[in-house]
DNA sequence: ATGGCTACGATCCGTAGA
């Protein structure tokens, strides 16, 4: 019996609805997170997800941010936010579904190194962090998805001396991301060999998805159970060639 | 060339994303 793991920055929920419905008739995720669905919990578009087959946990707010989970299954023990950790954002949403602790994040950008927005991200990872190893100790089973706006190695840049030092590379991030696998999560996209040049955003400007001039910034990390038993993890490149896409790709990791 | 797209909520531009 294979679990479906899924992931992707949405742009929009309002805009990408029908993509996304489209998208999980196809791929028939079993749990897919979601981020930046900028729309208010009393707009949340549960009829239409659950007239395709899912279930929704939510956290939105109007214009930015946003985090959903779907899932085929019920989801329990819902809570949003990094507990501690005070924050009007909503990027951080988690879920029971089954046996398995998911947990659906939606990073901060960080704008730009040395602005207030990029201390907060790292003020953010810096708690995220300490919170993730808490749960790792409580949950055997831990999944952790979605858009961490860090690209992790120069590989998962398509030009790395461009984007040297900058906001998504700079190294306190590159660290902070790297802290997540330090206290047991696994990058299932790396446990594979992958496709050169693989990545999950492109810039809607200067054509940067012709050029694939991308980075990848969306993950789905596991705990070492989970890990040992990741059986795929692939970018769906399909969607950002549909007419008005997210600048995100899904991201599915397959369990055995 | 410091722009270039896109979404949003405000108006007919400013903010933010990455």
């Amino acid at each position: 019996m294979t679990v479906k793991l899924a992931t992707w920055n949405v742009n929009s929920l309002k805009v990408r609805l029908d993509q996304l419905t489209d998208w999980l008739r196809r791929a028939s995720p079993d749990v897919i997170c979601l981020q930046e669905t900028k729309v208010e919990d009393v707009n949340f578009p549960s009829a239409a997800l659950e007239a395709a087959g899912y279930r929704a946990a939510f956290a939105g707010q109007k214009t930015y941010n946003g985090v959903a989970i779907l899932a085929k299954e019920p989801l329990g023990e819902v809570t949003a936010g990094i507990p501690g950790f005070d924050d009007e954002q909503k990027r951080v949403l988690a879920a029971t579904i089954g046996d398995m602790r998911v947990v659906c994040l939606y990073a901060p950008n960080g704008q730009a190194v040395g602005s207030d927005k990029y201390a907060y991200k790292l003020r953010w990872y810096g708690a995220l962090r300490g919170w993730l190893a808490a749960e790792l100790a409580r949950h055997e089973r831990l999944v952790v998805l979605g858009d961490l706006n860090v690209a992790p190695e120069d590989r998962d840049v398509h030009d790395p001396k461009a984007w040297e030092g900058q906001v998504h590379v700079s190294g306190p991030e590159r660290e902070a991301f790297r802290a997540l696998l330090g206290i047991g999560l696994k990058d299932s996209f790396r446990l594979f060999e992958q496709p050169e040049k693989s990545f999950s955003w492109w810039d809607y400007r200067m054509m940067a998805f012709r050029r694939n001039a991308g980075l990848r910034i969306d993950h789905i990390l596991l705990s070492p159970g989970l890990a040992a038993r990741c059986a795929a993890c692939a970018i769906d490149k399909a969607p950002r060639k549909l007419e008005r896409p997210s600048d995100h790709a899904p991201v599915l990791a397959e369990l055995s």
